[in-house]
DNA sequence: CCTATGTAGTTCAACTTTCAAGAACGAGTC
DNA sequence: GACTCGTTCTTGAAAGTTGAACTACATAGG
């Protein structure tokens, strides 16, 4: 831990390489969010959420399955259902076999919503990514993310470390 | 326009990247989040804010300068540095040439705080990415941030076209 | 000078996210 | 059962973000 010795900088590649990173990844984020917040009125964290549940076996999820697939906290997991509930989209059930346990399960009216904005937000991806990359290039970014992922993959060890540092 | 044409869905391979670019890049985010918050007391988009400061001229910029290089809007820009301010870290200025505006300029806390934590923010960026990409992959990562952030770019085309779609 | 229009930055209201509790249930132990 | 501890999910308040409205100043044209 008290590693005090000089720390090692980023090279000048290295520091072009995370500001084009930085700069890269908030554009496309931007993007999308605004691209979803004006034709589905929702944010692209929201859009996720509905993406989630309709492919899951009834489109429907317990609430800390679909927590962790989205990576976000159960906490904001909460609030975030309660509004697409309040648009109609989603529908809360109750777990038979825990009475904990919560479903949230996508409506017909949320499976539509995705029907609608599904090719608008398939095109912006295409647009922002794999339409300007060569096959080349999309290849070597699904390892390079894959790589990255590993990295930081919350493994259960995180859970149990009082932290470091 | 009416494009209504069936849409270019994403193929399978191109579809697991886009997953695994959204994976890995929220778990980096939220790495660094996680560090910098608890190292330093800030988000990572704040921090962001006084390294700009810290290699601009004079340890200043002006507001619009600073949201357009940390690419947030300028409403989100003046409560970050009013938050900034009351730490201590950054102080406004009014610009002598033009009374609308302000800048932002870095104090010597502000400057001392990012001195302690570079070190341990440097080695979270390359633990997390640069020491576990290959000398290839790096080159690679920079060439398609740069694609990406080349067709995101806000153009002065974007501010004149009415928009597409 | 006067008006029109644009720009810099802030503020307000609505919304989202986080953080710290807390309520309700499950599971193991005695 | 009664106790403890962990899990599931929710809640409420504080903090952060967004987009539009707003203030103040700048710039250009008559």
């Amino acid at each position: 831990m008290g590693d005090m010795t000089e720390p090692r900088w980023l090279t000048d590649e290295e520091q072009h390489v995370w500001r084009a990173y930085l700069h890269a990844t908030t554009l496309l984020e931007d993007h999308l969010d605004r691209q979803l917040q004006r034709d589905a009125g929702m944010p692209h964290i929201y859009y996720g959420l509905l993406v989630q549940l309709s492919q899951a076996p009834r489109r429907r999820l317990r609430m800390t399955e679909l927590a962790k697939s989205a990576k976000i906290t159960r906490s904001r997991l909460s609030h975030a259902i309660a509004r697409l509930e309040k648009n109609g989209w989603v529908r809360r059930e109750n777990c038979p076999s825990d009475k904990r346990g919560q479903f949230a399960r996508l409506t017909d009216e949320g499976m539509e919503v995705l029907r609608q904005n599904a090719p608008g937000h398939v095109a912006a991806v295409r647009q922002a990514l794999f339409d300007r990359l060569s096959p080349d290039q999309v290849k070597q970014l699904g390892a390079i993310m894959r790589v990255m992922a590993e990295g930081l993959e919350p493994t259960d060890a995180d859970a149990d470390l009082p932290w470091l540092r």
